[in-house]
DNA sequence: GTGAAAGCGCTAACAT
DNA sequence: ATGTTAGCGCTTTCAC
């Protein structure tokens, strides 16, 4: 293991000096400077992120809470985050929050001292020993009602949905918002259709909104469970929003079983834009949101220095039309 | 920040007492535990790993290198990991190994003092300062051609596939291999089926062996071109075997925009059984692997004591029939 | 411009 | 059975 001190003496300086080359702060002559240069070459040297980390408080892993690595809209997002933490030498790990069992995970996070926590899932976190992350300067994101927060704004991609719908000569479309109901009343997404609906000449059925228990229960389930239930409730509807792609996956799949040609009877709709929505049959048309930003504001709600509390990040959407429509 | 210095001053005894009890090792009086351990709680205690990662001189992180954190297949593993390596006390953190760029992450693994790298990313690494790991006593996991391995067998689940095939009168099947050429021999399927073709009324043709460019391009799209080529080249298939559930996704789309029905006129095969596999349209018969197996395998291998460089784990193959042979 | 030195919080060897 | 102490490798303040 090469240490700053071995640098230092191979170039006949400090460890001091060492430090200032490789921080790129404070002064050193020319001639030292290309000496120590040689040095860390020469010795193929590396800094140990452990006792860096150590000294400052601080480590350079930012945590990222899901309540499932098997989604992939998580790992869209994660995979830009991993790629935009690297650029800011930082490394992002995932903790999984089985069975909403925050409290196990948050002591992991603690004893590693990460340096920021990202909350991707759905529910709030018991972040009640909230303050505690504070002190020890963690910031937080999407962990408590207050805050610096990153929120993905619908209103583009619902609009270019109801155009689409509209155009397809749609009027009754069904919600499979899969999550629990008293999450589901808050969602932007419905909240848009409620207040635009007529607009497009829709209608909105409060009925036609249907809650599940995602994220206990996968998605693609979900979609498919509720999709059944919704055939078999009788009740009319000629479309399908799915608040998310592998939601739709399922209810295509219920859909076809129950003998309802999609896009001919009904019209479906997903949302995210998953790396492989086009594969679906039929290919889905979905809301497609910019993931990259969305990773890349997380990335910087952590790690930037100009953040404030009220920061808010506003994520756009667009519809990207395949042949589900 | 609770020290022990702090808990060891409440309890009135040394660090070392308190260190004794927290790890269980060595002598302490009942009633000096008692203390310890009021005090622990009271001031809810937490160790600080990032300290006693640079004294152990090695941090509590797997690191597991993937080329994509969107492939289902990995997250699999991936999520069994992170929970074993919980029960561990250790965290796993995803590095996405893009373009081949194997050596700034081998940087990134030094820097932070990994315990361990598990490579699932398909290539064999640039691992040649290989030697640098293990002097830093780094187990490395399919980075070399030498160490421990695991090893998937799939023995049972492609002779059971045989069967199956059989059974539905195929006896060309075609195999969607995705790989590049040099790699795709070695394949352990496609050298059962090779050895054991005829036993099951079969013929090879290593002209039905495709390959392509994964992991450059995503699987989907693989299998989806792979399929598209083995059509159009009029060789004579009735069955199709795929490397992954998420090329037989593409392989799938290929076949049905070219008219071909799916498993009337030809058979498919995938290989994982990713959790929403059976969602595929049609639900799709696959080998699954013992991916929670595999992924335990990979924790122990890292993480036990009684490990030495031979020692290899199988892990078992099944086929999961479903509707597309 | 450069160096010396004081820890960060923990573990473990050694002493009592 | 319990305490003392010497670092792990780094950063950073302060003195020269």
């Amino acid at each position: 293991m090469v240490t700053k001190q071995d640098v230092a003496e191979r170039a006949g300086v400090s460890t001091a000096t060492v430090g200032r080359v490789l921080s790129g702060k404070g002064y050193v002559s020319a001639e030292a400077r290309a000496r120590v240069e040689e040095a860390l070459k020469a010795l193929n040297y590396r800094r140990n992120n452990l006792a860096a980390n150590l000294r400052k408080k601080k480590s350079n892993v930012i945590a990222v809470l899901v309540e499932d690595l098997l989604n992939p809209y998580y790992m869209h997002l994660a995979e830009a985050m991993v790629e935009h933490a690297k650029e800011k030498n930082c490394i992002v790990t995932l903790f999984a929050v089985k069975d909403r069992d925050v409290r196990r995970v948050l002591d992991d996070l603690l004893s590693n001292r990460v340096c920021g926590i990202v909350n991707l899932a759905m529910f709030t976190c018991d972040f009640s020993w909230y303050d505690i992350f504070l002190e020890e300067g963690i910031r937080l994101i999407n962990c408590t009602a207050t805050g610096p927060k990153v929120i993905v704004d619908y209103t583009q991609g619902m609009r270019q949905a109801m155009v689409s719908l509209q155009r397809a000569g749609r009027s009754r479309p069904a919600f499979l918002a899969g999550i629990e109901s008293w999450l589901a009343p808050n969602d932007l997404r419905v909240r848009f259709f409620r207040e635009n609906a007529e607009k497009y000449g829709m209608t909105y059925d409060p009925e036609l909104v249907l809650c599940g228990s995602y994220p206990l229960v996968k998605a693609h389930h979900v979609g498919y469970d509720l999709c059944r239930e919704l055939i078999r409730s009788g009740k009319p509807f000629d479309s399908l929003f799915c608040m998310t792609d592998m939601m739709a996956l399922g209810a295509l799949k219920a859909l076809f079983d129950h003998g309802r040609s999609v896009p001919r009877e009904v019209s479906v709709i997903g949302c995210d834009d998953l790396d492989f929505t086009g594969f679906f049959q039929p290919a889905l048309t979905t809301i497609a949101v910019d993931k990259r930003a969305e990773a890349y504001a997380y990335v910087d709600l952590i790690l930037d220095d100009d953040v404030n509390e009220q920061d808010t990040r506003i994520i756009g959407t667009h519809l990207v039309e395949r042949s589900s429509i």
